[in-house]
DNA sequence: TACCGGTACCTAGCGTTACGTTGTACCGGT
DNA sequence: ACCGGTACAACGTAACGCTAGGTACCGGTA
């Protein structure tokens, strides 16, 4: 299920677990947990500490290893300077590429006509009409 | 430039291009071109020709050949009623991803005061509190 | 004529990413 | 002693976009 979900997720999970870490140190599986009750259901433990060693490796976020109840350690990951500059700028990203689509949905319900007749004004038009020539 | 971009584009570049072709049938130079203009600078021309083909053999799209004044005969390439329904898998999709990531959003301009005080009501709190135990 | 740039398409190999699976290790309850 | 939940790690796979080329046709300029 969501194959279109799994390729969706590249390149917006990573923000994703920024800005669940921006919020409040957390550790691997807490994330998962988080994540999966907040309507990421299937989504794969080794999915997420993939991504932690990832953004770890670049410097993203600080580690401190934290003795655990149950089971081993937990590695508790905190959001430090370099990881909120990497979180802006996935912010910015995001923001451009929403803003391109949520303009291509307004045409498609203009088309359609779903009733949501607003957020965009008049940026619709655009000046270039590559379609001369023809015959 | 924009690394993060080229990541984020992974499963919505499709999207993109079919809500493109949904507008009207469409060459990939064409296709290029506009979405070049429409901010997406330094997208490569490989790509869109790439994404065409996947997006001819998967069949949601039919494709006529039209003779060009200039240069080969065109592909001209418009969605059929496959690549209607794919489209409104990835709006659907689309819709519940940038639900979450707009939620997150929100509570990071509550934790830094941006100002954008709406968009979010009660969703907020989850009940789940997975730090229990520490020490 | 010879060259260059614009139009229009296609291909091969690469790096990144999320997934599935498996394995390790620790703990408490039955 | 065993099982299940907690917590992390490593392996290979598939999909995607990018880089970097190539082919082909046309008009303008030197």
């Amino acid at each position: 299920m969501a194959n279109q979900m799994t390729e969706m997720l590249k390149g917006t999970l990573e923000g994703i677990v920024l800005a669940i870490l921006e919020a409040r140190p957390a550790y691997g599986y807490e994330i998962t947990a988080q994540l999966r009750d907040e309507g990421f259901a299937d989504l794969a433990e080794g999915t997420v500490y993939a991504l932690l060693v990832r953004i770890e490796q670049r410097g993203f976020v600080d580690v401190e290893k934290v003795p655990s109840e149950k089971g081993p350690p937990r590695k508790v990951y905190s959001l430090n300077a370099a990881g909120r500059a990497q979180l802006d700028e996935f912010w910015a990203t995001w923001t451009f590429l929403a803003g391109r689509i949520e303009h291509l949905r307004a045409a498609h319900a203009g088309r359609t006509g779903t009733g949501t007749t607003s957020t965009d004004s008049g940026t619709t038009q655009r000046t270039t009409d590559r379609t001369e020539g023809d015959d």
